[in-house]
DNA sequence: TTAGGTGCAAACAATTTGCCGTGTT
DNA sequence: AACACGGCAAATTGTTTGCACCTAA
C-alpha cells in the first residue's frame, strides 16, 4: 500500500548523483537536469532526494541548521540522529590526518572536523 | 574607525555560549535570553554571532545548506572555505576511533565522518 | 558628537507542503 | 481503477538587512 513505484524523474536524479562527484545541492542538480527536462520543479527535486536518502540510495551531507560553539580548541562532536543534540567528545586532535591529506590532495588543507553520530544517551534512556 | 566598542547584548551572547556545552542555535540562545531580556530581537542575536565568529571568538559549526552524495561508502570530504566545493577524500575509514567514541562516552556510536577544510586547488591556483 | 549597536519588520533563501491533474501498475 | 507522483504555488523555516532610534566612547 506504501510502496515506491518507477518514477523517470526520480531515476534521473538518482543517475545525475550517481555519475558526479560534485556532492550537488537540491538546486544544482535542478539546474543540470532542467535543461533537458523543462517540465521538472524544484520542489519534485526536494522531495526525491529526501525519498532517497531516505531509502537509503544516497546520503545527506549537512548540520540542518547553524549552530555555535566558544569553545575554539579544536574537538571532536557528536550528533544525535534522533533529537539533533550536539555533544562535545573528549579525543586529542589528530594533526597526521591533516599531513596525510595534505599529500595525498592538491588542496591546501588547513584542519578537519570529526562528527561521530548515532543515538545520545539522552533518546537512548527516554526509549 | 571600525572598532567594535562594548555592547550588553553581544557580552550576553558571548557568556551564553561560554557557559554552556549545547552548541545552540541562534534560536536556542534567543530563547534562553528573551525572559530576561525581552526586549533583544532574534535579529540581533544572529548578528552578534556573526560578529562574534567573524572575530574568532566563536566557532559556526555548519555546512550552510545541505549537500548530496550516492555514493554510501564512507570516505572523508574536504570543503573549499573559498568556494564552498566539497571534494572526497580517498582516506581509508577509522573504524578504531568509533569504538574509541564508545567507550569514552555514553552516546550509542554509530559512525563518523572527517570534513577536511582549507583552500582547493581550483580557487588555490585562480588567485 | 558620532560611529556603531539595537529593535523591528520586511526581505531573502532554503526547503516543505497542499492541491489537483497525470502516470504507473 | 487506485494510488503514487509531479508541477505549481503558497507556506514554513532559517537568516539577513534597511531604517529610525539609541548608546558607548
Amino acid at each position: 500500500m506504501n510502496g515506491k513505484r518507477y518514477s523517470r524523474q526520480r531515476e534521473l536524479i538518482y543517475e545525475t548523483l550517481m555519475h558526479t562527484n560534485e556532492h550537488p545541492t537540491a538546486e544544482m542538480v535542478y539546474q543540470w537536469l532542467k535543461p533537458e527536462n523543462p517540465s521538472l520543479s524544484l520542489g519534485t527535486v526536494y522531495r526525491n532526494l529526501n525519498v532517497l536518502a531516505d531509502e537509503g540510495r544516497i546520503r545527506r551531507m549537512a548540520f540542518p541548521v547553524e549552530r555555535y560553539d566558544a569553545d575554539l580548541h579544536a574537538h571532536p562532536h557528536f550528533r544525535c540522529d534522533k533529537c539533533g543534540a550536539v555533544y562535545d567528545m573528549d579525543f586529542p586532535y589528530n594533526s597526521e590526518l591533516d599531513r596525510r591529506a595534505l599529500e595525498t590532495s592538491a588542496h591546501q588543507v588547513e584542519g578537519h572536523e570529526v562528527i561521530f553520530h548515532g543515538v545520545c544517551v539522552n533518546c537512548k534512556t527516554l526509549h
